[in-house]
DNA sequence: CTTGACCCTGGACCCGGCTCCAGGTTCTAG
DNA sequence: CTAGAACCTGGAGCCGGGTCCAGGGTCAAG
């Protein structure tokens, strides 16, 4: 059922919801080892490639890059578990979150002070070259409606 | 001191907090329109042309992007106030920041559970093609200590 | 043995928003 | 007048994570 016959590279991308290319990709930028060829030159995967795709998959669900993870299965190969490693990056990646969502925030908050500024206004006095955005300006002759 | 004489590019650039290249990239995406040149074919700008990179970089914090400003700045170049196309296009970027920050909790939480299991984690047993992001995937004989 | 589906390679292309370059021209202060 | 800074153009490169293509070769079912 799960048996891990010979698979090609559509098996394996079918298996893990990738396309060959991509699998071909992960190969050439080094996530995926140079697999078993037949005498023609096609590439045959075994039950541990699938495995790897899954990590990597798994990885990148968490929002690891793509260099990271090299690192961590450079560390997995070596037959040690890639936990440790894992730990700070996970951590930096936390991070980098918490300081993505503030921006965001900050940003909602000046779209929807704007966005409910607009409607009301009456635009009186349209001059090409003026609408203000949250630039907090007030003190010059722009389109006063909408400016905040 | 704010005298708007013929501008070189450098000087838009200096007063808008762009490089020059920048200001002729603007041009290339057909935000900024193409300015008056010298006899020796040396871009010319006017005051108009501050306002208008300054309503470039304020609709750009606000998050939106090139192609989106250039739809407001086609409008606003009628004379019209384009507070009303800009409406829907705040609201949508909202939608689209909430969708975003939505995303970014749920990595989040993954990446917190998964990082405060591994430091307490003995990795018993690392076989290469092992460890588990949080798919939650515990059946298979995965390494345990890791996995969520 | 044939046929049609698959596979191979190397490279180009995509998204957005710049940034930098070479090789040549122009502007401006002294 | 001259030196050197600034300008011009078209095009390439960057970031990440793929995607797609042409022009060939191979595989497996019937």
């Amino acid at each position: 059922m799960t048996d891990a016959g010979p698979l090609t590279i559509s098996d394996l991308a079918a298996r893990t919801g990738l396309r060959p290319d991509t699998v071909r990709y992960y190969e050439r930028v080094g996530l995926m080892p140079p697999p078993a060829r037949t005498s023609g030159d096609h590439r045959r995967y075994d039950a541990l490639a699938v495995d790897r795709v899954q990590f990597i998959r798994g990885a990148q669900r968490l929002g690891l890059r793509l260099a990271d993870i090299r690192n961590l299965l450079a560390v997995r190969d070596t037959g040690e578990c890639p936990c440790e490693p894992a730990e700070p990056l996970l951590r930096s990646r936390v991070a980098e979150i918490d300081a993505e969502m503030e921006r965001l925030a900050r940003l909602r908050a000046d779209l929807v002070a704007m966005a409910d500024q607009l409607p009301s206004a009456t635009c009186p006095d349209p001059v090409p070259g003026t609408w203000c955005p949250p630039d907090h300006r007030l003190t010059e002759g722009r389109c006063d409606a909408c400016s905040i």
